[in-house]
DNA sequence: CGCAAATCTGCAGAGTCTGCAAAAAAGAGT
DNA sequence: ACTCTTTTTTGCAGACTCTGCAGATTTGCG
């Protein structure tokens, strides 16, 4: 039941990296099969058969068709939590998230060739893009309660009793402070995808942080000014 | 095309009112059936059944089955679009938005007991507040371009070309407005509804705005806090 | 090798969603 | 009042999604 010398390996047992190894096949089978013929016209049979597993397998891994398109970043989450916790103390709080966030972009640069087909699928199916939206903003809360923690207490103590209903135990600032800059980086995102060939994202993704810094004030050439 | 004379009548021809009442019906069927029984064990047939319809004409009006409980707020996005554009020219993007906002929650409060029910139904049904997330977050590319219009041309005027497409045309800025904007309205409204005894939701409201207004600064009292 | 647990698979069945064409209703003209 | 056109509703056939169940297969371990 304990883990006897796992530290440092990336996996565990035999039978979890296999698990892993089907779910990712079906991920990119699901994301190339889309990005080819448009991702209303793929079946949950399809994918499977290029996964090389049966139709029934594939529902033990998403509870939907749909779900395939939704869930690439799913360890992203994770890692970020990690990140704003290990940030320099000295940081705010809106700087320690930044830093964290900018670490992870870099992380996500390696497998550009995946998500950029997987932003082609969710560009071309305003459907799935919805979804998408829901899932990154439902990842909110569980920031929220890292920043929490960062704020109330920076050793590794201090686990408040009841686990259920965190929303209730959450102050208003970690939990804006999480959904604002989840949103700031869909934001520069998607801006981005426009337009790949002039800015770097890096770039993109600094001035929308420097906005939000700044209050939000009207950029300076603009016709209504306060 | 052109309107004759129904500026200040709420409704245009018959046609119109009896499909309006219908979507209505529906919705409502199907938030009450869902509040008693969990929205889970809601088949369409009899959210169609309840509403006075066939199953066949609720994929007239929605195009899957959740749809019925996230498109509440379908008429919210113009009357608010419509109260930016409409703001004193005085104010700052973020004030106007802020300012439009206000208004349309006065609104929203008028039919309170549907959206009580509403977001219980939402709260019990992780799925469904996901996707709710998701078509709120997507309205915000409307609002957006309402907010470039009234930043680039306070009249009436230039109705710009290639309508389609429209995220390139806009710049970081007004996406970013809106998004944040929209992101704080959702956080607020999620605290208030865990404290709606504690504090009214425009204090809420108020409170989310001055965090942003002053560029998410960490509150004062951060280390120990019960 | 053999046992126990986890996983994969096929199958039956309920529910979702779409295209099509006919019936019913609303609006407009004569 | 009557007809004609347009819009909306409806039933039906059929494809697809998703779930529960039971048996086959694989993995982990002694």
């Amino acid at each position: 039941m304990q883990n006897v010398a796992e530290e440092s390996a990336p996996q565990g047992g035999l039978r979890e990296r296999k698990k892993r190894a089907t779910r990712a096949a079906l991920v990119e089978a699901a994301v190339r099969l889309a990005a080819e013929h448009g991702a209303e016209n793929i079946t949950v049979e399809a994918i499977s058969e290029t996964a090389g597993v049966s139709p029934r397998t594939f529902f033990n891994y998403f509870d939907s068709r749909d779900d395939v398109f939704v869930m690439i970043g799913a360890e992203t989450s994770a890692r970020l939590r990690r990140a704003v916790l290990e940030a320099p103390a000295e940081l705010s709080p809106l700087q320690a998230l930044r830093h964290a966030l900018a670490a992870e972009l870099a992380e996500v640069e390696q497998h550009h060739e995946l998500w950029r087909l997987h932003a082609e699928v969710l560009r071309r199916s305003p459907r799935l893009l919805v979804r998408s939206l829901g899932v990154h903003a439902a990842d909110e809360l569980g920031l929220a309660e890292t920043l929490a923690e960062r704020m109330g207490a920076d050793g590794p103590a201090a686990p408040s009793a009841g686990e259920e209903s965190r929303r209730s135990a959450l102050g208003l600032y970690p939990h804006l402070l999480a959904a604002v800059c989840v949103t700031a980086v869909r934001v520069a995102f998607e801006h981005w995808c426009v337009r790949q060939e002039e800015r770097t994202f890096t770039d993109v993704f600094q001035e929308t942080f420097d906005h939000l810094a700044a209050g939000l004030p009207a950029p300076s050439g603009t016709a209504g000014r306060p």
